[in-house]
RNA sequence: GCGGGCGUGGCGGAACUGGUAGACGCGCCGGACUUAGAAUCCGGUGACGCAAGUCUUGGGGGUUCGAGUCCCUCCGCCCGCACCA
């Protein structure tokens, strides 16, 4: 390489790391206490805020290409709003508690902290290399007793609010490891570690009182307008309303246990109560429990039941099981008549009272369950247009709309009509001074089990006592911090093992006590972090509520759809219970949410079906064929689907490796580009070298912008040649559009109106007009074309604004201002459809009106040839948009 | 199993509110420059057809003057399911 062709290429290992030592030494992206309250200018009121806020990480020890994609998005709207006059609000984190430090300190024999902290200092490292806009001065990690002794405090307080209860919950249980399994760890019912059966053990949790907010959180989903519909629908769905009935079926005295005489159900198909053939119970009903003492078969099978995890998929897609008890329910209607009662593995206490009725012609589990078990079924709802008599189910439940039939006094009614007659008759039937039925609204949406037994966790500060209970810590004796001499060579929880630390005198009555040793969920750590960004330095109280108020809502989160349901509801509930506990003033933490697809990446295997990594690889194109080789001894690879990049299928870049090769903004321009920031992006070394190219085109254009604008005069010209004119009208489109692109975090669409944009810069300078008002447009738009991709590529911004002679920095600039005039056209052209199919175009004036527009189409050759001298049936004139005549 | 989503050239994708399908990029083909390569620049590129033209947004059907977009149905792929984060 010469001197020559040196210089004349951009450098962005030089220049990056420059630019990101000079945005730091200024301070510009550390957004300060008073940024809300201070004037932009004297005279000025003080900036609108807005806070842009991406998912912090979890500290896994390496940023992955998801994170890149996710914090270019985040940064692009950070360095656009910024540019855009509003102070902004920009912190980054980690969410630093979790299962893979104590994973790392079981395998590895590392403390979690020290794990934690190095992995925090190696991700910081990369991030900052991103030249993210962060503001760095408020970092948190939710590790840092500093962070969690609020959590702590807050924990307390809704404790106080009633927000918080112990419940029996169903947990995995590894009866060798003498630990509770994540599902994750759970594989094909046993623990991954031990490989022992698990089972589901009952066990004494902290649950916080979600489901208190289930309605307001429920209707609240239509006020966020700015969240992804999908989203907005799973959140409802999971919350899951429903509006039913409670029924209380009698039990035949001959079959029921001593001091058993009725089952209550709830069932949102009230109307198909004739088409009953069983009933259900959970095997942890307490009816099913009290059968079981007389009956060690039943035992048995509900002891088999609980060799089944907990996953809901697991559940739902185990075999349908059942044993018939014995017991028999009497139908509210008809009391001579007699319904089994199964216990059965499919129906979850947790779910209404645990119990239902099975009608199994319009519910496919109850037929699946009555096929099995010989039961038969009757049709209650005829669809329309089936003959009722004829009407028969086999395998398939029929769920749809109909009239009833073999239903007695319901015949001939809707399925609606049919639920309110049910109702009305059984809520006025008693027995025993009560009513046979209820209406009742049920949520599927359960209390938030926040108890974990292990170590890496927020230590949930309460005291347990044998005198006076359960104790909460007292505030001055915050935060309950973690011992650090911990080990992690025998199994169960090392708080619980740990010699002295839950060893403690009881606050109310001073004899000696036990601390509670279970930790807290990590979803709790990350339901409040982006309330904790707005003053993370108050050392007193988790928020400020004065800076908290005016920060909140989060303006843009952005992360991925994993969270949509979890993650989003818990802070959605945490926000509440933050405002009933005085830390907050709001509901809703986030006006705007955004949620981003996967990086995906194709797959590698030699013959013997080893995956192989990308870097391994040698890929051949010649002659429009893909064949790949292993670069170190040319045997032959498979290239294999597109996957999601995972360390199991060896499919992963490192960040670091594109960012070292290419430099930063190439990585942040490709995780831009092509597809759409919802939907999933492949990893592509083509695609990467051509965002390289770029650069280098960018970095070109600019420069012999540069030489061209510096003949522009200072004063803007009066008026503009034609040439001069269709640059600055190439500009301004150009800006107008991607504006918008950003606006709606379209930022392929912005990436493609920026290529756009340089081509048509690269014609017009190819032929400069060599007057002063072309030269003073060509400096507008290089001006522009700067302005306009900082937000993406934010070190070649810097780099080009020099080269175009300025001393400021491009990311304090404001964003350019539109002049639509130059927008308008004088004349549009319409495209002309004959029968629905593009014939021809027609140039009219911007305000013809449709009778104008009508005539010049009539009179197009296309048109009269196809009319043939018959006139049209039919011209429509779409205003400014097209014109179809029909033939 | 339940819930949610996605499907457009060789590839990633664009297309406002039902209005010119294929913007932009990648790849490929041809040309210029070069001793050669890299880089760069110019032109071409949905399919079929010599052409006029016809067909084309996962398959099938429908609504409409007009459908990638709305409706029905089928197929394929992906995500979540409460202790991964």
């Amino acid at each position: 390489m010469t001197a020559e062709s040196a210089q004349s290429r951009y450098n962005p290992r030089d220049a990056e790391s420059r630019w990101q030592a000079e945005w730091d030494d200024r301070g510009i992206f550390r957004t300060p206490a008073d940024a809300l309250t201070k004037p932009s200018a004297p005279g000025q009121p003080a900036p609108k805020k807005y806070y842009v806020l991406e998912m912090f990480p979890y500290p896994s020890g390496r940023i992955h290409m998801g994170h890149v994609r996710n914090y270019t998005m985040g940064d692009v709207v950070a360095r656009f709003m910024r540019a855009r006059g509003h102070a902004v609000l920009h912190p980054m984190g980690w969410d630093a508690f979790g299962m893979p430090a104590e994973n790392a300190a079981i395998e590895r024999k590392v403390h979690p902290k020290a794990w934690t902290y190095d992995n925090i200092a190696a991700m910081k490292k990369q991030l900052q290399s991103m030249g993210l806009s962060l503001d760095w001065s408020r970092e948190v990690a939710t590790c840092d007793p500093a962070y969690y002794k609020h959590q702590q405090r807050m924990f307390l307080d809704f404790m106080r609010e009633g927000l918080v209860e112990r419940e029996q919950r169903k947990v995995n249980w590894d009866p060798v490891d003498m630990t509770v399994l994540a599902n994750e760890q759970v594989i094909d019912g046993r623990g991954w570690r031990s490989g022992a059966t698990v089972e589901q053990r009952e066990m004494a949790q902290w649950v916080f009182k979600i489901t208190r907010y289930s309605q307001e959180l429920l209707e609240a989903l239509d006020t966020l307008e700015r969240w992804p519909e999908k989203v907005r629908l799973m959140q409802k769905n999971w919350i899951g309303r429903s509006e039913g009935l409670l029924v209380r079926f009698a039990l035949d005295p001959k079959t029921a246990p001593a001091g058993e005489s009725e089952l209550e159900i709830f069932t949102t198909r009230h109307d198909t109560l004739f088409g009953a053939k069983f009933m259900a119970i959970a095997p942890d009903h307490p009816l099913a429990q009290s059968a079981a003492k007389k009956d060690a078969k039943l035992a048995a099978f509900i002891a088999e039941c609980k060799r089944m995890g907990t996953a809901q998929a697991e559940i739902d897609t185990a075999e349908k099981m059942g044993y018939d008890t014995g017991i028999r329910a009497l139908h509210p209607f008809d009391a001579s008549w007699q319904l089994p009662v199964y216990v059965a593995n499919f129906i979850l206490m947790d779910y209404g009272t645990g119990a239902i009725f099975g009608c199994p012609a319009h519910d496919q589990r109850d037929l699946d369950f009555v096929n099995k078990y010989g039961l038969g079924n009757v049709p209650v709802v005829c669809p329309p247009g089936q003959d009722a008599a004829s009407f028969v189910i086999t395998d398939t439940a029929f769920d749809g709309d109909g009239l009833m039939i073999n239903s007695h006094f319901l015949d001939g009614m809707t399925i609606e009509a049919a639920k309110e007659e049910v109702a009305k008759r059984l809520e006025t039937a008693t027995r025993g001074n009560a009513p046979v039925g209820a209406r009742q609204v049920n949520y599927r949406l359960r209390d938030w089990g926040i108890s974990r037994q292990r170590y890496w966790g927020c230590p949930i500060p309460v005291i347990h006592c044998e005198a006076c209970g359960v104790v909460p810590v007292p505030a001055k004796d915050l935060p309950v911090v973690l011992p650090e001499d911990v080990t992690f060579d025998k199994p169960g929880n090392p708080l619980d093992r740990h010699p002295s630390w839950k060893n403690v005198t009881c606050p109310q009555c001073g004899k000696g006590a036990r601390r509670e040793t279970d930790t807290m969920d990590t979803f709790v750590d990350s339901s409040w972090y982006f309330a904790r960004f707005t003053d993370p330095w108050n050392a007193d109280a988790p928020t400020t509520r004065e800076t908290v108020d005016a920060w909140l809502p989060v303006d843009q989160y952005i992360g991925g759809i994993e969270h949509a349901i979890l993650h989003l509801l818990y802070s959605r509930f945490f926000t509440r219970a933050m405002k009933a506990t005085g830390h907050a003033g709001l509901d809703e933490p986030f006006a705007g949410l955004f949620t981003q697809g996967m990086v995906v990446h194709e797959t590698y295997q030699k013959p013997n079906g080893e995956w192989v990594t990308p870097a391994e690889v040698t890929l051949d194109e010649a002659g429009g064929a893909r064949t790949a080789k292993l670069a170190a001894t040319g045997e032959p690879i498979k290239i294999g689907g597109i996957e999601k990049m995972s360390k199991s299928k060896k499919n992963t870049i490192d960040p670091d490796d594109i960012m070292g090769t290419y430099g930063a903004d190439v990585a942040r321009w490709f995780m831009l580009s092509d597809s759409p920031p919802e939907r999933d992006v492949e990893w592509t070394e083509r695609g990467v070298q051509g965002s390289a190219r770029f650069t280098q085109r960018l970095w070109r254009l600019v420069g012999e912008m540069a030489d061209i604008a510096e003949q522009a005069p200072a004063a803007r010209p009066d008026s503009f040649s034609e040439p001069a004119l269709a640059l600055r009208k190439a500009a301004h489109g150009a800006l107008a559009k991607i504006t918008e692109a950003i606006e709606k975090l379209h930022f392929n669409v912005a990436v493609a109106h920026l290529y756009e944009l340089a081509n048509a810069l690269g014609s017009a300078i190819a032929r400069p007009a060599g007057t002063p008002d072309f030269a003073w447009a060509v400096k507008e738009a290089a001006d522009t074309l700067v302005k306009l991709f900082n937000p993406m590529m934010p070190h070649l911004a810097e780099e080009c604004w020099t080269v175009l002679g300025r001393r400021t920095l491009v990311a304090t600039e404001p964003w350019p201002v539109l002049e639509p005039a130059l927008l308008q056209e004088d004349t549009i052209t319409l495209p002309v459809q004959i029968n629905g199919k593009k014939r021809a175009d027609v140039t009219v004036s911007r305000d013809a009106k449709n009778p104008e527009i009508e005539a010049a189409v009539l009179n197009l050759d296309a048109v009269r040839k196809a009319l043939e001298g018959k006139s049209p049936k039919k011209v429509i004139v779409v205003p400014q948009r097209i014109v179809n005549v029909v033939a």
